[in-house]
DNA sequence: AATAGTTTTGGAAGCGCTATCACTTAGAGC
DNA sequence: GCTCTAAGTGATAGCGCTTCCAAAACTATT
């Protein structure tokens, strides 16, 4: 086996069944680096992996012999042989909802700096596609995973908790979870927003929401209990599509509860998708806001201090749980699974009141159409 | 070696150095499941791997054992014996720009069907990232790698090169391909846009953009060489953040732009995010759009028919441009390497004209302050 | 100068799986 | 009855790396 120069050399081999193999470029192998070094592949592997602990001269000669063979480790021997993957898994139910964009930003930002490697996985809103992405995932052994929501349960569950892996359930909490959880309590939230509305003096509140996820019902849920607390009647005050959020969507949410009432002041919107469309369907009936309506949403995305009026929202601080949910791992794997780290963390959420809400400036009277 | 019911063990290991071991539950390998069915493991691979070339009675007590067992394959060891990762890696500028989600998106599906795992990496818009993502991603030994853009040059491109596996570079075009190639022309379709307000009338047109990525600057490019070949000035016309694209800084962009001149009556955002911040810019200013200005985004997002008016844009196709990527890919993997696919293939844009574009309706006078 | 200690390096084994080839068995054909 | 083939199964040998332990090369002691 020689090697040319550029560190690889073309490999003759036969065109066998399947096809693989075929004239495939192959990479310096550490036994490659040790015999260019004159020192035996053991040592290399220690001069990479624990410098430390080979000599200055040897360090270099190492180090020179993997710059002229473009040796890169081949992570896959590395954590078969160490039972260390360095990978976490995670897995999000949509990878188009800005809602875990920046999540997934904040986790990979605090994993790549633990030298750990990211692996995404998209369940689709589904619990089926979430069991096959656990599944898969197990089968690189990743050394946490972190799934979004908490409602994961059956074989899903199962999985999860005989994996015996660190888990980390995010942004949602529960009572129960199968190992960490990072998040903050839907119902809560949505009994918060309502509050608030209530607080400026709204009686009359719509709701528009999503049926795709657990977290949007809860947020609903807590619309209905704060909302009930109150004395309010909410019968077709709520609007819910089945299909995917999005800004169009919003907007034939809003339409559809202005069919059924036109004495709302105030719409809580379970998402800033929704809000944003609501707000444009309001600028396209002429319905002034917050004058005529005012408007709440949830999630506080990149948009939403940038509209006309800014969108009051609740913050759900969604890097910090991404970070929080990285660091807890990146101690556990440090820590070599002693777990010296909280198991719940509620990061809370908070309102930021923005120009899209207001007092109701008319007397319950009706919406212009 | 004894295992319980649930397929896992406790692993009473010695408390060594690294920590690492420590009451780690172990998952059931392909000898448990031999042993469990009553074979030898090359068998049990067989089953699990070709089903077909076994006989039914066996497959059905091997899949009895696998059940049993909770047996997952370990895709590290699989990968390694087999040298087939059945992993394809992508390196995109940002997890958080939604141009690269529906992009993501659509890859994963193709890839997921073809049982092709994504790994993501983040290389913020930064050389030296990306280097570092593209060398750790070699380490994992992907069969293919789709990076965005063209722009890949010095050790990243040697890297990708050397590397011998399929690389796609997408988003953009280039007659000097690492490899694949799929995207479109962005200097024509910055062109295009120009070309598309002149034919409406529009001669003072301005273009905002964010200095980010080569991609940005090559649609800015195509802007002033349409703007000179119409024999049109830009003095004064263009505003260029060097911060990331956001609604806000659509916004302060055309803001930017109003300090320099006021008779502008188009302007050309270099994306979606800024042409909506410049929209609401226009409504806290009392500038009806189209009427007084007309613009034009360009990546057609999602929100962008749903905002009043509706947002006139360039659309770039991303899910098309992933599906065509992982497409290419995964007919080159199963092909065993034989390249029978086209190595460029210009997915090209389009104007999607919407309400936020119209003649000039005032003569080429002053905006409203 | 001999011994004990302390680095520094190497050998052997094996992580969990698959490719290859050798082997066993059952059925077909004469 | 026998050979001949096809189908199904197993033994062996690694993939590229790391862990553990042994050996070697030094350094510091007495």
């Amino acid at each position: 086996m020689s090697h040319c120069a550029v560190g690889w050399h073309i490999y003759e081999g036969s065109i066998d069944r399947l096809g693989a193999g075929l004239n495939k470029k192959v990479r310096a192998t550490l036994s490659d680096v040790a015999e260019r070094a004159g020192v035996s592949p053991v040592t290399v592997s220690r001069a990479i992996r624990h410098p430390e602990m080979v000599s200055p001269e040897l360090r270099q000669r190492v180090g020179d012999a993997v710059t002229s063979l473009h040796y890169i480790p081949n992570q896959l021997a590395s954590a078969l042989a160490s039972m260390r993957t360095n990978i976490v898994g995670v897995i999000v139910p949509s990878l188009t909802n800005g809602v875990f964009d920046d999540f997934l930003a904040a986790i990979q930002d605090v994993l790549e700096h633990a030298g750990i490697q990211m692996l995404v996985s998209n369940s689709r809103y589904s619990e089926a596609e979430e069991e096959k992405a656990v599944e898969t995932m197990l089968g690189y052994h990743p050394e946490a995973i972190i799934v979004i929501g908490v409602d994961q349960a059956g074989r899903v569950r199962q999985l999860l908790t005989e994996s015996g892996v660190p888990v980390v359930q995010a942004m949602d909490m529960t009572d129960d979870p199968i190992d960490l959880n990072v998040g903050f309590n839907h119902h809560a939230a949505g009994a918060a927003a309502v509050q608030f509305l209530y607080d400026l003096g709204h009686r009359r509140i719509g709701h528009l929401t999503v049926r795709t996820d657990p977290r949007s019902g809860r947020r609903l849920a807590g619309y209905l209990a704060a909302m009930g607390r109150l004395g309010l009647p909410t019968q077709g005050l709520v609007a819910a599509s089945t299909r995917p959020t999005s800004v169009q969507r919003g907007a034939e949410l809003l339409s559809e509860v202005l069919t059924q009432t036109d004495d709302i002041t105030a719409v809580f919107c379970c998402n800033d998708d929704l809000a944003l469309g609501a707000l444009f369907e309001c600028q396209r009936r002429g319905i002034k806001v917050p004058g005529d309506l005012a408007i709440i949403g949830f999630n506080d995305l990149d948009f939403s201090g940038a509209t006309v009026p800014p969108l009051t929202t609740v913050t759900t601080e969604r890097p910090l749980t991404g970070t929080r949910a990285a660091q807890a791992i990146v101690e556990i794997i440090r820590g070599g699974g002693r777990r010296a780290t909280q198991v719940s963390e509620d990061i809370g959420f908070h309102i930021i009141t923005r120009g899209s809400t207001a007092p109701p400036s008319r007397p319950a009277g009706k919406l212009p159409r």
